[in-house]
DNA sequence: GCTTGACCTTTCCACGATGGTAGGGCCCAA
DNA sequence: TTGGGCCCTACCATCGTGGAAAGGTCAAGC
């Protein structure tokens, strides 16, 4: 697990108190980076955001430093990273030691996921594209997509009855 | 749901005789198709195929027309369509009164969905390959995707310790 | 016939990321 | 004090697929 995962020593605190020294709650953390306080919640439960603080009736409180991370979250999130990505992107981000050919490397990695599931999809695109191009569209049953997915041999049977 | 949920009334058989008969069971009909019965089980309890006959002694026995339906099903996932899209060809494609511009046009909107997911996941790839080249990937932190990620802004405050 | 291993059966759990809901507690303003 | 809105936890659902457990069946070799 990252170092996320370890908890801080913030004082307990009234909520009043803590909105006083800056802080936020999850709602108003939610509303000030798109993240849902649902999803908050959840990354927290999967150590990717560190425990949050809670006042003493139990709500968590949030810094601006925590809004920043869930910021770069929320970025991250936009640009495709999965979770256990996020995880590595948020180690070497708050990595003192860090070189940026690793940071690189696994934008690169990302970058090559997206281009292979892109091709998939083109793929799928124009074989459907061609089929559909050669279809009449009308009143008539005969289809040449139905005929593709039926076994694409082509000489093969026709089911339907 | 379709009509292929409805049962069907085969006689009972022993397994050895049913193979005879020209059934396969599920380990052949999964080897003749590629859908494992894992999922051949699972479209049985989903309705997208029909209840299939048992043997005696409860083994699943499938005919020609179930490979057949397999086959149109495993063809239609490889092209992207989901469970409901399918239960929808499936049905065209059991109907004799159907039009081809109808199953043209379940083709047309798949396209369409492509078209928009290849487009979103072009534009992560542009946006990250853009972040990369300038990324020096060598021994320093500076990073301008850890930048990016951490508040596209550019003039924010660098994170990090 | 009996054993053995491969197959079949059902049921439950998992993924990844997110949304929803239910039942309870807290906060703040009127 | 009361009411509405927020927060808490704990659970279930999505979608398509895989895995495992625990038990029954089949077929081949002895």
């Amino acid at each position: 697990m990252a170092s996320t995962t370890k908890r801080r020593s913030r004082p307990t605190l009234e909520l009043a108190d803590a909105r006083h020294a800056g802080y936020f709650n999850i709602g108003q953390a939610a509303e000030a980076t798109g993240v849902s306080a649902k999803m908050i919640r959840h990354y927290e439960s999967i150590g990717l955001m560190p425990v949050a603080d809670r006042t003493f009736s139990n709500y968590r409180i949030y810094s601006d430093n925590d809004i920043h991370t869930l910021r770069f979250i929320k970025r991250a999130r936009t640009l495709g990273f999965s979770m256990k990505q996020i995880e590595a992107l948020l180690g070497l981000w708050q990595e003192r030691r860090r070189s940026s050919a690793q940071v690189k490397k696994l934008a690169l990695q990302h970058v090559a996921e997206l281009e292979q599931r892109i091709a998939e999809m083109q793929a799928m695109r124009d074989t459907l594209q061609g089929l559909a191009t050669r279809c009449h569209g009308d009143d008539r049953p005969d289809c040449p997509i139905l005929e593709d997915l039926s076994g694409a041999g082509g000489s093969c049977c026709a089911k339907g009855h």
